[in-house]
DNA sequence: AGAATTACCTGAGCGC
DNA sequence: TGCGCTCAGGTAATTC
């Protein structure tokens, strides 16, 4: 079986998990105070949270994609984890240390913090709906609905010459499919990641569509836990098949994997058993 | 419109 | 021990 390899990157099942555990700790608290502590991550922090938000009681959380949706009464906070984010809730919290950029204080004392070293998160604070916002207007479907499948990505894969693996790492196509997951379901679905999109055939993208299904649900599953320690947090680690083991053996044929850079992205699959 | 490229950012790993 | 280099990668912004 394969090695297993920490992930470090939040995807879509890891986004998923944090809104689950966040709605349980957050769902009806009332903010009192919020402290930023860096002007801009991806992009500037809005400065307008300070007056904003004490007061509003965070009513749930939603999930867009790769991006959470607190929604917060008269508006909704919305934020991605970039590559490194993290969200943690603190009750009683500890002093802040190096990267957690912001903090938003309950009535209670408890804090949610977001922490994030490379700063490739965002925070954006929107009044309005928050899936007409600009940062979520232009997602394609969730890959977990059934208006994500095979008749939709053969239609969307018409006339289009890039690598299908980058297709299906392109938000415009599928909601939360990162560089780990387009690798896995295309190992799974025995597509070769280099295929101009439009040469898949109805039947390859209906095997696709399924294949990024299940990798994400496997995923959901087996990284139920979470390793917090100290002054790191992480997710579960999980197995992947093809994702961080270029040169490996193929877990199928036991032939040797190939790797490759596609749109500047580590690519790895199985050229025996990936056509 | 689609495709390609750049920018953002820091920690880890490497060769010297 | 330290320096400089490369790599990791989501996605908005920019350019062709």
């Amino acid at each position: 079986m394969a090695a297993a390899q920490e992930v470090l990157v939040p995807e879509l099942p890891e986004v998923e998990l944090t809104k689950r555990r966040l709605e349980q700790e957050l769902a009806g608290r009332r903010v009192a105070e919020v402290v930023t502590r860096a002007p801009k991550l991806r992009l500037p922090i809005p400065g307008e949270l300070a007056t904003i938000l004490p007061g509003r009681i965070i009513r749930g959380v939603a999930r867009r994609g790769k991006y959470l949706l607190f929604d917060c009464e008269t508006g909704w906070l919305i934020v991605h984890l970039g590559m490194t984010g993290f969200l943690r809730f603190l009750s009683p919290p500890s002093p802040p240390g190096k990267h957690d950029h912001l903090d938003l204080v309950f009535d209670d004392g408890s804090v949610l913090r977001f922490h994030d070293p490379r700063k490739f998160g965002i925070v954006a604070w929107t009044p309005d709906d928050p899936l007409a916002h600009p940062l979520l207007a232009g997602i394609g479907p969730e890959p977990l609905t059934a208006a994500f499948d095979g008749d939709y990505l053969f239609h969307v894969s018409r006339s289009r010459r890039v690598a299908v693996k980058q297709l299906l790492m392109d938000s415009a196509t599928v909601a939360g499919v990162g560089n780990i997951y387009a690798n896995e379901a295309l190992f799974r679905a025995a597509i070769r990641p280099d295929r101009p999109a439009a040469t898949l055939t109805l039947h390859e993208c209906g095997r696709l569509a399924h294949t990024v299904r299940a990798v994400l649900e496997d995923s959901l599953r087996q990284g139920s836990t979470y390793r917090v320690a100290e002054d790191s947090v992480a997710y579960h680690p999980l197995e992947f098949a093809v994702y961080g083991r270029g040169k490996g053996d193929c877990t199928r044929c036991g032939g040797t994997l190939e790797e490759i850079r596609l749109g500047n992205r580590s690519t790895v699959f199985c050229p025996r058993c990936q056509e």
